[in-house]
DNA sequence: TATTGTTATACTCTATAACTATA
DNA sequence: TATAGTTATAGAGTATAACAATA
């Protein structure tokens, strides 16, 4: 029996562990830490990830549908309800009857909803800066870069209409 | 009223959209998207993602017991059960009790767990190289290595032992 | 008392399928 | 017949807490 029993694996660190090598794996705990903190931050606005992102696409100004929204993110449908009851609950976006096509709602944000964007866009850079604080300030574009010709090809995932 | 009724919005490419600017939405989209594609990959050795993390740490050699395989990937040890029940039942994996610590077991790969993980190995690889297409060869390992800077600080989670 | 493996349970999230009103 | 929004429901996944055996 040696002197130390139950010998206490020192804590390893990522590089020792044949996963951190794995490229696939690092990108799925980069976006799963991506999206921790992301929601951290944003609980400072009383929002998560998913009604930011919401209310991202409606600021852009292009009129989009619930189901259109929903396309585009990769979320069903039905889980948009739920996103716009809130949402709109807390006067931060309104649903308007498409004059076109009266199944259809326009949403858009209320002049509320556009502060509330403003100052969560503050905390989610907050956050990204804090995530990518340890790359050096020319790999940060060229890691985008990279990042944003992985996901194109798949991205949407559903083609809205 | 337009010629064009409910003007079919051609479907956005991802830097038409501001979300596709975020550094921080791209990497939870390509985390996302690799987490598919191992797992469509994995299929093919009837395998779970998260039963080949398992199967790649109790591969590494250092006797582990189920609740530090778990601390390591950051999932909570009562989920380390069923993975190695299943794992087990397919006699890929094998538990024994530890004789310094009669609580714990030491878990190993059985001959068979050793090739199917390497079988796996390979579809998972076959997976990362579509998933990295897009990249021009000196990019992938500018992106593995600050990918494994950024995720180090906050892995594992929970410290082991 | 604390820890390992285990089980039970409750909770969150999501996917599927219907239904309505409009087209 | 098809589509937008909505609702209900079942399933998967997860987190929490307890327990027995052992330290």
């Amino acid at each position: 029996m040696s002197s130390r029993k139950n010998a206490p694996s020192p804590a390893p660190s990522l590089t020792d562990v044949a996963l951190g090598q794995r490229t696939g794996y690092l990108f799925i705990k980069a976006g799963e830490l991506a999206l921790r903190l992301a929601e951290d931050a944003l609980a400072a606005s009383g929002l998560r990830a998913r009604h930011f992102n919401v209310m991202t696409m409606i600021n852009m100004g292009r009129p989009l549908s619930q189901q259109e929204v929903g396309d585009i993110l990769g979320i069903d449908k039905n889980l948009i309800v739920a996103v716009i009851d809130d949402l709109e609950g807390r006067e931060l976006v309104r649903r308007e009857r498409s004059l076109e096509d009266r199944r259809r709602y326009v949403l858009e944000l209320t002049p509320k909803g556009k502060r509330l964007l403003k100052e969560a866009y503050a905390h989610v850079e907050r956050a990204e800066r804090e995530f990518l604080a340890p790359l050096t300030a020319s790999e940060v574009p060229a890691l985008r870069d990279a990042l944003s010709r992985i996901v194109a090809p798949w991205w949407p995932v559903k083609k809205p209409r």
